[in-house]
DNA sequence: CAGTCGATGTACT
DNA sequence: GTACATCGACTGG
């Protein structure tokens, strides 16, 4: 297994947006493996995006946001859920990526152990909330090293840009019209119900 | 299928 | 107070 290098993750943010999907996420948890294939997610930056926890600069939330790329940034919000994202860029900068939806590889009986045992296999990870509570990440794992230890991210082989769809965000409100949602064409795993309409 | 809405903690005006 | 990078239950077609 090709575990991405910090290197990987300091470099522009959309690029990295782009790149990651198709690999493959992994967290220990209990002794147990717990994986899935990037098939959705989204770009935050500092710079140009009022949307971006980052735009009104560093505080003790976001702080991890500003840390060289390579770290999970994981916050709460809508006082229930706990979203997940990868820092990206150098040190200072302010940027990240939202993972959007998993696609479930190892570990499905204890993701729906987390999720409920009624739940089918495409609503385990398909939003950001959801893939949390799969995977069992919330306060405790905000700023771990995406080394592979405790976390990290596989390589994979590159998808060809006929196979990535590009859209606005989703639940946001301000700086609507970015087009930093990327997503796999041909995924039953990506999350429902919102803008999927090409740029 | 689509649309609406309540839950519930934290940060910010 | 109000907004929030969401979800699931509910409604009507």
């Amino acid at each position: 297994m090709n575990i991405l290098p910090a290197a990987f993750y300091q470099r522009p943010t959309l690029t990295i947006a782009r790149e990651l999907l198709g690999k493959t996420f992994f967290r220990h948890f209990g002794g147990r493996l717990l994986s899935g294939r990037i098939v959705e997610v989204e770009a935050y930056h500092q710079s140009g995006d009022e949307s971006s926890h980052s735009f009104r600069g560093r505080g003790t939330r976001n702080d991890v946001m500003f840390h060289a790329g390579g770290q999970l940034y994981v916050y709460f919000t809508y006082g229930m859920h706990f979203c997940m994202n990868v820092v990206t860029e150098k040190e200072g900068v302010g940027a990240a990526v939202l993972i959007r939806a998993l696609e479930p590889l190892e570990g499905i009986d204890l993701m729906r152990l987390h999720r409920g045992e009624e739940k089918r296999d495409r609503d385990l990870a398909s939003g950001p909330a959801k893939l949390c509570q799969a995977f069992g990440i919330g306060r405790e794992e905000n700023g771990l090293a995406l080394d592979g230890t405790l976390v990290g991210i596989a390589d994979a082989p590159k998808i060809p840009s006929h196979g990535i769809i590009i859209t606005p965000r989703v639940g946001i409100s301000r700086s609507r019209e970015l087009p930093w949602r990327f997503f796999l064409a041909d995924s039953p795993w990506v999350s429902s119900g919102r803008p999927s309409r090409p740029i």
